[in-house]
DNA sequence: CGCGCTATTGAACATGTTCAACGAAGGTGG
DNA sequence: CCACCTTCGTTGAACATGTTCAATAGCGCG
C-alpha cells in the first residue's frame, strides 16, 4: 500500500518454492531451493559472479546478455543523463530478479552498489525456459506486476514528497526489511547512491539525517548504522 | 529509450491482432479486432462504460472488481496523500490496459481525466481467461514490462529533471502520439492533471508553457492547442 | 447577467541546490 | 609505521528554483 512494500515480491525465488501456499516468501531465499525441471535447467545454465562496488552488470544502450538474481549485496538500476545527473530507479537486494526477457538492448544500467554476488543466466536460455514453462511465466508476471507497483509508489515519493519524508521513507524501508534487529538499521550503500535513489543530493540527505537525529527519531551510531528510537514518529514523518 | 516511449505498448490490443508479425501496433486499435476464442470470451464478458471527467473507475483501497481497456479519452492512475497532494503515476490513452490480475484491493485509483469510454471486464473472468490462455499471459507480461519501463522512465523525469524539461517532455510525448497533424498538439486533459503528472503545480506549469511560447518553441493557439514551431529545440530542452 | 471553474500573472516565501571548506577513514608507498 | 592522498561525509552560506497565496482574466453555462 505504500513505498515500504516495494521489494516485497521481486524474487524469482518464490516460483522455485513449489509449495503452492500463498504465504509471503522471505526475501532471502534463492535459487538453492530449486526443486523441478525448469529450476534445474535454470541452475544448469547459470553461473555465479562476484561484483566489486561500482562494477557494471548491464550498461544502458549496450546489448543485454544476461538476466539474473541477486545472491548478496545491493545492486542499483539507474539511468545517467547528459550532464552527470543520475537517477536510480530501483535497488536490488538479495533475492531480487534483474534483467528483462526479450530485451536485446539494456534500457537501464545495473551496477553493484556494494560488494555483491549475483547468479547470472544468459538471457536467451532464460527466454527458452520461459516459453517452455507457463508457470514460470506466470510467476514472472507476478514479479513484474509487483515491481511496477513499487516503481509507481516511488514515483509518488519523487513527485510529491519533500526530502525529509523521503529520508524517513528510506529508513522505514530498511527497518521493514529488518536486518540487524528490530530497532537497528544499516545503510547497505553509500550516501551518493541513497541520494540518487531519493532524488536529492548528498548534502541535503546528510542534513535531513542529522535533523532526524536531533529530533530524537533516530540515533546515529557510526554514520552507517542507526538505532530507531521512535518508529511511530518515523512512519508518521514518512507521510502515508 | 526515453520517456516519449512510455505509452508505446500498453495495449492488450496487440495480442488480439493474431498477425504474428513483429511490426509495432498503432495505439488506437482495440478489442474490436478480436479473432480467437479467448478474445471472444473476453468480449463476451466485457461491457462498455462511459465516464464523465473526474469519475472514478477504481478507488485506491477499495475492492478492485474490474480490469479493462480504454476505448477513447484519457484516464489517470493516481494516488492521493493525506493532505490533498495527488500524484498521477500514469496516463491511459486509447488502447491502454488498466487494472491488475489477482489484485483484490486497488493499490491506485483510476479516474477519467476527460470524457472517456472504456471496456470493462470482471477481474475474476479475466483471471480465468489468463490461466487458460498462456499466450494471453505472455502478452500481459510484455505489456507490464513495457509499463514498468515507462514508469521508470518517468521516475527519471521526476527525480532529476527540472520543470522546463518536464514540460518539454510532455509536449514531445503528445507530439509523438501525433494526433492532429505533425506539428499540432492538443492537451487532452486539464492543467491540474498535467501538473499532477509532471510533479509540479498548475502555476509553474503555466509559467513554463508561456516561457516556451516566448522563446518561440511553441505557439499557443487557444490554451488547449499548440503548434510546435521548433521540434528540434523542444527535444533538446526535454533533456535526453 | 452572474456564477463557477480554469488558467494566468505577480510577489513573497520556502525549500533544496551549489559551491567551498573541513574533518574522518582507508589505502598506498616510502 | 608514518606521511600522503583520495574518497566520503558533514557543515555553512549564497543562490536558484519552485511553491504558495492572492488577484485577475477568460470561458461556458444556467
Amino acid at each position: 500500500m505504500n513505498s515500504f512494500e516495494m521489494f516485497s515480491a521481486s524474487a524469482l525465488s518464490a516460483w522455485l518454492d513449489q509449495a503452492s501456499d500463498a504465504a509471503p516468501h522471505p526475501p532471502n531465499d534463492h535459487l538453492a531451493d530449486l526443486q523441478n525441471d525448469a529450476a534445474e535447467a535454470l541452475m544448469a545454465h547459470s553461473f555465479l559472479r562476484h561484483c566489486a562496488p561500482g562494477q557494471a552488470v548491464l550498461v544502458e544502450g549496450e546489448p543485454a546478455e544476461f538476466v539474473g538474481l541477486v545472491i548478496s549485496g545491493v545492486l542499483k538500476v539507474c539511468r545517467s543523463l547528459a550532464d552527470d545527473r543520475q537517477q536510480i530507479v530501483g535497488l536490488l537486494f538479495a533475492g531480487s530478479f534483474f534483467g528483462r526477457a526479450f530485451e536485446t538492448v539494456a534500457h537501464f544500467s545495473v551496477e553493484a552498489a556494494s560488494e555483491a554476488e549475483i547468479r547470472c543466466i544468459r538471457r536467451r536460455d532464460f527466454e527458452v525456459l520461459l516459453e517452455r514453462h507457463p508457470d514460470l511465466q506466470q510467476h514472472m508476471l507476478s514479479i513484474v506486476l509487483d515491481e511496477l507497483q513499487a516503481a509507481r509508489d516511488w514515483m509518488v515519493l519523487l513527485g510529491c514528497q519533500e526530502t525529509l519524508e523521503r529520508v524517513a521513507c528510506f529508513f522505514a524501508l530498511l527497518l521493514q526489511r529488518g536486518e540487524g534487529g528490530s530497532d537497528r538499521v544499516t545503510f547497505p550503500i553509500g550516501r551518493r547512491d541513497i541520494a540518487g535513489y531519493l532524488g536529492t543530493t548528498v548534502e541535503t540527505l546528510s542534513r535531513q539525517v542529522q535533523l532526524l537525529s536531533r529530533e530524537g527519531v533516530i540515533e546515529i551510531l557510526d554514520g552507517k548504522s542507526f538505532r530507531i528510537l521512535d518508529p511511530v514518529r518515523l512512519i508518521s514523518l514518512s507521510g502515508t
